[in-house]
RNA sequence: AGACCCAUGGUGUAAUUGGCAACACAACAGAUUUUGGUUCUGUCGUUCAAGGUUCGAGUCCUUGUGGGUCUACCA
């Protein structure tokens, strides 16, 4: 079997390492998200890169939850990564893993860089830590404590261990160089003490390794060969390579790549929090949020999901991706796999005086013209009917409006051609009907009428429609990066009409409708089923809008 | 300001590693259409700057400029 090509500069090392023999060949990667969150469109990136390369080169992917801080994480968050990722479309390899798995032997690699020479115990305060640290420009200064010899140090490591001290009086540092011009090498922390109990060890731990002390060696006991992360951990690698030769570990290879910025979408937990805590949104899950979770709820399939996050790429530069670009793979694939149906967002009635009251006929329409296999289903016509307000005008028009105004022909739906006649409005002037006539020789499938009507439009029996609740969703802010401005604060950029609920009338067969089925309401855009849906109500979230070339 | 990273159309990504700057999205125009959807066709427009190496530079070198990252007992 050849190497497959390079789609970009990580795969460029993998050939490169493929092509070596390095690893005999072999590919690991790993997604390793903290449980103390929601996964959102910037995790998508970071998921379908990892596992997309486990599978272009025959290698495999693990999931790793990043627990070394107990404060923040908890369970039911692990539960929750687990769903979404394989919502998204994959599956790991093996077990769920945790660095907290590992806790033992990375104990044990404490104690080996103490023995060493190349960590001791630091009794410094945090503060005092942070002023050694010196500055971009200026060399710190070594710790007091730096000298303790090994012997000294393991003892004390040893009893950090065993709980003999409170929170915060003693941290294991690397003995690197104060005056390194990475601050990160500057003998960094890599223990530090919390008698707190972790989601998953409970109390047996009260020392815990940090991220630095933690990511790489886990990186190393799996046998991870390629540790893809985002830019920001650039600097970190110097720290990774500088433990993997101390401690004489498997040299993992960190690469760093550029998160995905998407317009009107923020992934910053801390921001993410607030419009939940605040009310702004219904909750992590609401549709307008950037979380799968969100996504998942207002119907984003995730095969668009993982279309848009491979279609834009991989490289190191800072990016900010159109939203028009998601919405594009979006639409592509449930263009195909959306069935059509009618429903009315805001209803006028019509009726169709020449067409005899309490008279009914049954009609059929394709489910999806993309795709003949999906079927017809039937849709009951009569004398009344509900129509889209927004498709009739008062006055009448010229010849490039294809919709409802006086004396004009249009067509309904796999139904019949309609002359509208005209309308009764109250005393506002709002239209409180339409009135028309119907060419019963038009009936769809069998038109011998000769009538040529430029517009379709779509409508429903108003004796047999349900109602909908529907939510109009929409961005939720006014600003494609409301937090790129220095000047102001990102809820200042809060769309005051990102939801409106509004009540429309849809065709009988929805009725039958299941939570996360997504369809195509005819003309309006493609909309699914709210886990809110109950036998009595139907509830349908807007999943995006259909494209218009129509300037209306 | 020290170190590191980055710079190609409106957006994003390519360019056989020094050889005609391409693709997608967006926008615009037209054709088709029982969705003003889909599909099809066309148009639009780019190598941050200045030097240098070379027959030839988006690609290599130098110097600028612009943007990003780093000074948590978070990850």
């Amino acid at each position: 079997m050849s190497t497959p090509t390079a789609d970009n500069f990580i795969e460029e090392f993998i050939v490169t390492d493929l092509e070596n023999g390095k690893h005999d060949g072999r590919i690991h990667t790993r997604f390793p998200p903290e449980p103390n969150g929601y996964l959102h469109i910037g995790h998508a990136k970071a998921i379908v890169i990892n596992f997309e390369i486990g599978k272009k080169f025959g290698g495999k992917t693990n999931l790793r939850m990043d627990d070394t801080n107990p404060t923040t994480e908890e369970t039911h968050f692990v539960t929750n990564i687990e769903n979404d990722i394989r919502w998204l479309g994959y599956e790991w390899e093996g077990e769920t893993l945790y660095a907290s798995n590992y806790f033992g032997e990375l104990y044990q690699l404490a104690l080996r860089l103490i023995d060493k020479g190349l960590a001791f115990v630091d009794d410094s305060t945090a503060e005092e830590i942070a002023a050694q640290k010196g500055d971009i420009d200026e060399p710190g200064t070594n710790s007091p404590f730096r000298d303790r010899t090994p012997a000294e140090n393991r003892d004390l490591f040893e009893r950090m261990k065993a709980g003999e001290f409170p929170d915060g009086s003693k941290v294991l540092r690397a003995k690197i160089d104060m005056a390194h011009p990475n601050l990160l090498l500057r003998d960094p922390v890599l223990y530090r003490i919390k008698h707190e109990a972790h989601h998953r060890t409970g109390d047996e731990w009260c020392i815990y390794p940090l991220y630095d002390f933690a990511h790489g060696q886990s990186d190393s006991i799996e046998g991870i060969t390629h540790s893809l992360c985002s830019l920001e951990f650039r600097h970190h690698r110097d720290l990774y390579n500088w433990l993997i030769e101390a401690l004489g570990i498997f040299p993992s290879r960190q690469i760093e790549f550029a998160r995905m910025n998407v317009d009107y979408l923020i992934t910053s937990k801390r921001r993410l929090k607030k419009l939940v805590e605040e009310g702004i949104v219904a909750g992590w899950d609401d549709p307008r949020m950037g979380t799968l979770a969100g996504m998942r709820r207002k119907g984003y399939p995730p095969a668009a999901l993982r279309d848009f996050c491979l279609r834009t790429g991989v490289t190191k530069r800072d990016n900010q991706q159109e939203f028009g670009l998601l919405e594009h793979s979006v639409r592509e694939v449930l263009n195909e796999t959306a069935d059509r149906y009618m429903a009315v967002l805001d209803p006028v009635k019509l009726v169709i005086t020449n067409y005899p009251a309490g008279q009914s006929e049954i009609l059929t329409a394709e489910n999806n013209p993309q795709d003949e296999s999906r079927g017809e289903r039937e849709i009951p016509f009569s004398r009344e009917l509900w129509v889209e307000r927004s498709d009739y005008r008062k006055e009448p028009q010229n010849r490039k409006y294809f919709r409802m105004a006086p004396d004009k022909d249009v067509r309904l739906k796999a139904a019949y051609i309609l002359h509208i006649e005209g309308h009764e409005e109250d005393a506002d002037g709002n239209v409180t009907q339409i009135n028309a006539t119907y060419y019963p020789d038009s009936r769809s499938g069998n038109d011998t009428s000769g009538i040529k009507a430029k517009g379709t439009l779509h409508w429903v029996d108003a004796a047999t429609a349900i109602d909908l609740e529907v939510r109009q969703y929409d961005k939720l802010f006014t600003d494609p990066t409301p937090m790129d401005h220095e000047d102001k604060d990102f809820m200042d950029f809060i769309n005051p009409d990102s939801l409106k609920i509004i009540t429309a009338k849809g065709e009988p067969a929805l009725a039958q409708a299941k939570v996360g089925d997504t369809f195509q309401f005819l003309r309006m855009g493609y909309y699914t089923v709210d886990p809110d849906a109950t036998e009595d109500k139907m509830v349908f979230n807007l999943t995006c809008g259909l494209k218009s070339s129509w300037k209306g």
